[in-house]
DNA sequence: TGGAAAAATGTAAGCGGTTACATTTTTTCT
DNA sequence: AGAAAAAATGTAACCGCTTACATTTTTCCA
């Protein structure tokens, strides 16, 4: 019983008009422009458009306004928390404003990234949120050539070709490192993500060696264990780390996933955090503070990222051509797993 | 110097045409139907797309083709990890066939989700990917009236009228709460998410109801206590069961995060998990382990259902109408967080 | 009250593809 | 070799909306 009328096909401007006796323009204009239509002719057709219950086509008023309400976002991953929140407190802000998220992901590849960013500009993306600086001059040009205004997010630096709304990580990162120093730990270790690709984990693992040559350590010292994201492989890191320089003092690792990995790992091994072995973390997920011991880390605040990333879209689409970057602060939030000597 | 030629617009279907010496028709056909074509014919066309650096737009394709390749998700949030998970596997999945995602969020409120749900079909999704059962039946009319293929996710029951792939939420919860009930506890409350509106939420505790009927015990001495998501309210709503129900031996959350909230009111009330009292959760994301005592739960595959969900939506698009649902296989993880009496 | 200016509405040309159908070219087979 | 069938290509209508420009109606004021 459901299908009915099989020729009860979607309405269009065209019935809307026809019902209310105007012309397709003005029965767009009422919807488009409210004002400029007098008020009597507005409610005929606006009671058509209930009668009908008419919908405007998205896709043809993309195709003929040469904009599609839509906007792009390529992130590393929806399972690194870290996004997920901040891309979710963007899309909120960004229905509030009448567009559309079209969401892709680069599982922190490169090539794959380019690709993502094509299809979704070929998909009529209006604008773009992509995360940290580190892409080839060749989609860069692209970008610039198709002018999709685009905003980088979660990195902040100066001196960059596209806005940005973000936190300097090697700076938060530096100020972490500092804080371990001066509880006396001086084998220092660090578990980072990827670099390539990947300023964000670059930028802290500087930090830390800007933080040792400040306290006049040898940056060549630092411990330093690459691996691709996730819990297990905090663990075997945390595992590598220790064969490698069994004198750590403290494991700093460049987020709080590898982190919470790295302390089961020592938990499995039966050292005792913080008493045998520091860890600390970045970015202060909501585990961070629920782990045990507290994870100590530098917070950085997703959601406002996120929302304030959709801000600034949305004012880059109205014609503010280049915005102002945003520097975002961060905040060390020192929890148990920091300990001192 | 980087707006050297401001007319150098992007190229269109016909500038590839005339550039290849063939029709549009041609032109078109080499990128969708290149055997319905010749392959000198194709080369040279193939030779133009690239030295135009054309790239079609897929805007004008949805609108002349139909369909837009186009999927939409509506989700409560995606700060909830086990969607963020599911909807990262559908999204990978999507792309491997050619498909965008676009998505939105309900924040678990049934009108945002109605409004976004006819949003995305307005904008023109080929099909939709839903979460539960719970809506209104004027939205499944509408569904039904525009004919988009919808998936239900994360729910599994007979006889709905839409496809599902998902698991029985109140059979799962069942069996974690037998197995409550085999150790020895008598005295159970529940900290559910709110249920109105949320099936699985609704499912989930009424299996604990059941298998407490079964075993004897009358489910209305269930102490339960609704509250939004979050750890937080996790807590709070811990305190709460404590101070309504003192001599309760077992809170069962329907969801991990909940559960972990319980968990951190418990130690701080200075109660010994599993010692004083023990805390079951549900979903089995990363955390649940890592807490300390583990936490004992109900796992769910969200990877496989995400990845299978864009599958069998697909599956859809291609004209298998009405897909047998899935059922998924959950299975408890049993830790520390659960103790016997 | 008549005519110019302003406001409302209509007409129709796109937007950039797809595709049914018509036409031309090639292949096949006697 | 020539006709019929098959393959390749072209023509042009159409998808549903926006919008520049033309036309009609209303308002305003001397």
């Amino acid at each position: 019983m459901s299908k009915a009328i099989d020729h009860h096909p979607v309405p269009t401007l065209a019935d809307v008009a026809r019902r209310a006796n105007v012309s397709t323009a003005t029965v767009s204009r009422c919807l488009n422009a409210p004002d400029r239509v007098v008020g009597t002719t507005r409610d005929r057709v606006m009671r058509a458009v209930a009668e009908l219950g008419y919908a405007p086509n998205f896709v043809a008023r993309a195709l003929a306004a040469k904009q599609t309400n839509t906007v792009g976002a390529v992130i590393p991953t929806m399972e690194n928390a870290v996004f997920a929140r901040g891309i979710q407190a963007f899309q909120e802000e960004l229905v509030r404003h009448g567009k559309t998220l079209l969401i892709a992901s680069s599982a922190y590849q490169a090539d794959l990234e380019e690709e993502q960013v094509r299809a979704l500009v070929a998909r009529g993306a209006d604008a773009l949120l992509l995360i940290g600086y580190d892409r080839s001059p060749e989609l860069y040009d692209f970008l610039s050539k198709r002018t999709v205004p685009t905003l980088v997010a979660w990195s902040y630096e100066t001196g960059r070709s596209l806005p940005a709304i973000g936190f300097d990580n090697r700076a938060a990162m530096a100020e972490l490192a500092r804080l371990v120093i001066s509880r006396g730990h001086r084998n220092i270790a660090c578990i980072s993500a990827l670099m390539a690709g990947n300023d964000r984990a670059r930028g802290r693992v500087e930090g830390i060696q800007q933080a040792m040559a400040e306290a006049g350590l040898s940056p060549d010292e630092l411990t330093l264990v690459e691996t691709p994201y996730g819990i297990e492989n905090g663990e075997v890191a945390f595992r590598q780390v220790m064969a490698q320089a069994p004198d750590t003092q403290v494991v700093m690792c460049v987020n709080d996933v590898l982190a919470l990995g790295a302390l089961r790992a020592a938990r499995e091994i039966g050292l005792n955090v913080p008493g045998d072995i520091s860890i600390t973390g970045f970015d202060d997920i909501d585990i961070a503070m629920l782990a045990e011991p507290g994870l100590t880390t530098v917070h950085v605040p997703h959601r406002e990222m996120g929302r304030r990333a959709a801000g600034m879209l949305i004012a880059m689409l109205r014609g503010d051509d280049r915005p102002e970057s945003v520097q975002l602060p961060t905040d060390i939030r020192l929890r148990r797993s920091l300990g001192s000597l």
